[in-house]
DNA sequence: CCCTATATATACAGATCTGTCTGTATATAT
DNA sequence: ATATATACAGACAGATCTGTATATATAGGG
């Protein structure tokens, strides 16, 4: 029995804890139950106790992940936006810097759409608000940086990152990736 | 039992033939070896004749899949090469066509990249394969758009793609993903 | 006509997964 | 001191999944 999570924090912490890693790194389907609660080191009663059944989990894993995902990438977006240079274009090396870091694995909520049924309409609909979301984000850099239609060139700029998202998973060249991106997205700033 | 392929063809075929429906619309973990069987009408000591093991088939459908794809791809391009305006652009095109199939899921090579655990390197190794043929299609329509730096531009367009595609699926607007995307397209080819 | 390939049908082994059940320990609050 | 809430430990049921074993049917070539 491996137990990862720190012990002092409480059982759903450390079940969320356990579920945000674990899912994201090997997908809701690949890890079991039995795994979250063997390295959350936590009674599998406790378990059911916090989550009434394995999609509740992967529901609040979803929520969870986009509150954090949301945050940080707004904070770095922040950081950058003082500097010289189109805010959407920024973004590109916000993105850089998550596909730097060591457990990069895509994007969650492209990866959950994959490997779901058509019907879990549950996961679907926490995606599509986090891409709303995002794409609001977007949409208000460009219009930061004065485009004609900031609401397309939103919609311009999704397709970028999503791309970037999976090329970069794919090739695991995130800095090529980042520099096409940015490039991509200078155009679209420049209309 | 539900038979859906038809009787005729023979067992391998029938295999085949169900595998890329099923694994295609529900992916390759949703799908069991029972259901491939029972659809495509075969005995078990059939399907394990004809495939050593479930990710032998796998494998079996990435590659059908991929030459599938690509010889409807190339062909759709094709016969829209003659029209007028960019090339580039015109991938756009082909796009929304396959977006708006009935059965449109995505991409199957992106779909597998998330589905299956970080150590499957035969199925990362087709995948890769598939879209690095397809950046070779992109780059040769740069190419012949005359772009500066067609390799570039190919590494751009497919971004773009790829981008559209998960757009695609996500929103179920493959039309407005369709427009958005003909507009980057026309962006990289105007370089 | 028989022999061998290949197909079918079905039972089964072994692993794994979700969720339940029983029982115990601990800590806090009244 | 006793009641209550929460946690741990681990066995177990029932379903499902991959892959194997067994027995039978069928079709084509020598």
């Amino acid at each position: 029995m491996t137990k990862t999570e720190a012990k002092p924090a409480s059982a759903r912490a450390r079940i969320l804890s356990a579920a945000l890693r674990l899912f994201y790194a090997h997908g809701t389907r690949a890890v079991g139950i039995d795994r979250i609660i063997a390295e959350s080191g936590v009674a599998k009663m406790s378990f059911y106790n916090h989550f009434p059944s394995k999609a509740d989990l992967v529901a609040a894993f979803l929520e969870e992940r986009h509150k954090r995902w949301m945050t940080w990438f707004r904070e770095r977006l922040e950081a950058r936006h003082s500097k010289r240079g189109s805010n959407l274009a920024a973004v590109a090396d916000v993105l850089r810097e998550w596909f730097a870091a060591p457990d990069f694995h895509g994007c969650a909520f492209i990866n959950i759409l994959a490997e779901t049924e058509r019907t879990s309409a549950r996961e679907r609909a926490i995606a599509n608000r986090h891409k709303n979301e995002l794409l609001a984000v977007l949409a208000e850099r460009a219009a930061a940086d004065g485009v004609a239609r900031p609401a397309e060139a939103g919609r311009l700029a999704l397709i970028v990152v999503e791309g970037a998202i999976v090329r970069a998973e794919m090739t695991g060249d995130g800095a090529r990736v980042a520099i096409d991106a940015k490039q991509l997205l200078g155009k679209i700033a420049s209309t």
